[in-house]
DNA sequence: CTACTTTAATCAGAGCATCTGACTAAGACA
DNA sequence: TGTCTTAGTCAGATGCTCTGATTAAAGTAG
């Protein structure tokens, strides 16, 4: 079988689980939402940056930001070192959703490793991990 | 750093890269529509079992069979053990983007071996097994 | 300092993908 | 026969994503 159906299908199932439970806990975003908003840093991001980052254009990136803050999950403040880009930042609003999202993710690294072992999941963040220095345009 | 964005990164890598080798080559087709393309079977598939497998709906499969099979990639007969369901099948047009999907699919994993080195592919692939084993509906 | 080029972001408009809900027709079965 | 389930479609709406054009600020070469 293809290696990139078998990844993707995972791929899918972390990023599935863990939407729902976001929103089982009661809040309201989407996945499209949901990448852009995984990419914020802790001091904030420029629009550009996301948008590279989750690798779609700065207008779909601005989209998709403009519904995060009109639900206020983020907020827009000018950076101070370039007059032409603003900073994206999470709100405390968002900042609540981290850890719903981790624990869901803890749930399900808990259930791969019962099924693959411990030895294998090491084996497969790894490689996952090396994979990403060739294949990640963001890194 | 989460296991989800890391199965995503490459995940994405190889459709993207599949898809532009194949539209390179003069085959006209989207990312969706080839999602739903490379599941249908020898034999030809059910709407219904598409849909599953590629987790769409039955409509949104129908919408995207409908396009495949206006520039010619499938064709739908009649299902001859169900009056009411109809069997997707590839065209010959469609056989004819195989190989060239296969060639792109082989270049992508030498150069991930290259990188990664052959054992890890190896345990990659073996791990990936297993958790479609628990995470892919389909199986 | 001025003129040109690049970069960050937005606006406008379009197309594609996806869903929910309602419907038709055929098969399964009591 | 009548009821329930299944395969597929129709209609309508929403969401996501793109290309192209525009504005404003920064950087740079003369």
């Amino acid at each position: 079988m293809n290696i990139g159906l078998l990844l993707f299908i995972p791929s899918r199932a972390v990023e599935n689980r863990i939407l729902a439970a976001v929103v089982a806990a009661g809040f309201e975003i989407t996945q499209a939402q949901a990448r852009v908003l995984m990419r914020v840093g802790p001091d904030g991001t420029r629009l550009t940056e996301l948008a590279e980052a989750a690798q779609v254009t700065k207008q779909t990136a601005g989209f998709l930001v403009d519904q995060l803050e009109k639900v206020g999950y983020v907020e827009r403040v000018p950076d101070p070192t370039d007059g032409r880009a603003r900073l994206v930042r999470l709100t405390d609003k968002a900042r609540e959703a981290v850890p719903v999202a981790n624990e869901e993710m803890a749930r399900i690294e808990a259930e791969w490793e019962q099924h693959i072992g411990k030895r294998r999941m090491a084996q497969l963040r790894e490689a996952l991990d090396m994979l990403g220095e060739i294949t990640d345009p963001y890194r």
